[in-house]
DNA sequence: TCCTATCCCATAAAATCCCATGCTATCCCA
DNA sequence: TGGGATAGCATGGGATTTTATGGGATAGGA
């Protein structure tokens, strides 16, 4: 399974649409897949994404079930009603909904950083702080470049 | 199988008819599907609306016990007796029965929530205070971390 | 005949597609 | 090894197609 690593710097246009890093977009097309799902970020301004093959890794258990049973009700909601699902254009873009950019804080600039087996969109100055944040609680010393996302630099 | 996921906020005219979102439509579509089943969402003030698809599957279970048996007499009936099978006009709408718009207290806006195999129509002030309590009640659990098992935390 | 449900068309807005541009990285060949 | 040719990528903007929605026409049933 691919993962997702670097940083990129990429312009969000006024249509709101971001160009998903290539490297991102190869390793999606090799599973197939044509967009990624999209949602707000658990505890950060940020948005979450990943290949849409997790949407259904994690739709799996909410049918382990009787499908009437309030056990999962919350968690279904709380999910699923904020995920959506954005196919690329042809040119390998996505456009953000309005209540994502909202959410991210999003203007004309974006960082989409790899994370693994998913990646965030940031606003690039939150990302920068977060990123000292992270950097300072776990010490040693560390580049101040972030790289380019698939690797090389 | 299609997943529906997002929230879509749309008009309900004054003959009660609501678009279904085009994606719903698109996914129902590839399974030959020309409509919606609707029927009161149970423990909800909502529409629960999916392809027939799904409540074929559902019903699967009522008939794997010896038919006359009792068990799932009343489940059935509260549930499939209360079905309706709401086909697409020319453009995608459906008209909502007068008992579904008053089960859900819709007036001229709705909430189509998407929440995985299946959707539920919402009053949209109910669904955003639906939807605050159930992000409330996961607290800030990460999506691709399952419940612990034996159930919520 | 009257009422209701369905179908059909018009419109405005929004999402999508498509192509052009400049840049950068890569390739190729002398 | 230099340097032009080539291909891939991010970006802008316009054209086109879909959507959502309102309202009227039509057909069927009471």
């Amino acid at each position: 399974m691919a993962l997702y690593t670097g940083v990129a710097f990429n312009k969000v246009d006024r249509k709101g649409r971001v160009s998903v890093p290539a490297t991102y977009r190869n390793a999606l097309a090799k599973q197939g897949l044509d967009g990624i799902a999209a949602f707000p970020a658990p505890h950060k301004p940020a948005v979450q994404g990943s290949g849409m093959d997790w949407l259904e890794k994690i739709s799996v258990r909410f049918d382990q079930t009787d499908p009437f049973s309030e056990e999962f009700d919350d968690e279904r909601m709380a999910l699923l009603s904020q995920v959506r699902e954005l196919a690329f254009d042809g040119d390998g873009r996505v456009t953000l909904p309005d209540d994502l950019i909202a959410y991210a804080g999003l203007s004309d600039q974006a960082a989409i950083v790899g994370l693994g087996k998913h990646f965030q969109i940031w606003e690039p100055a939150a990302f920068e702080e977060a990123q000292r944040a992270a950097k300072a609680s776990i010490g040693g010393r560390q580049p101040d470049r972030p790289p380019a996302p698939g690797g090389r630099e």
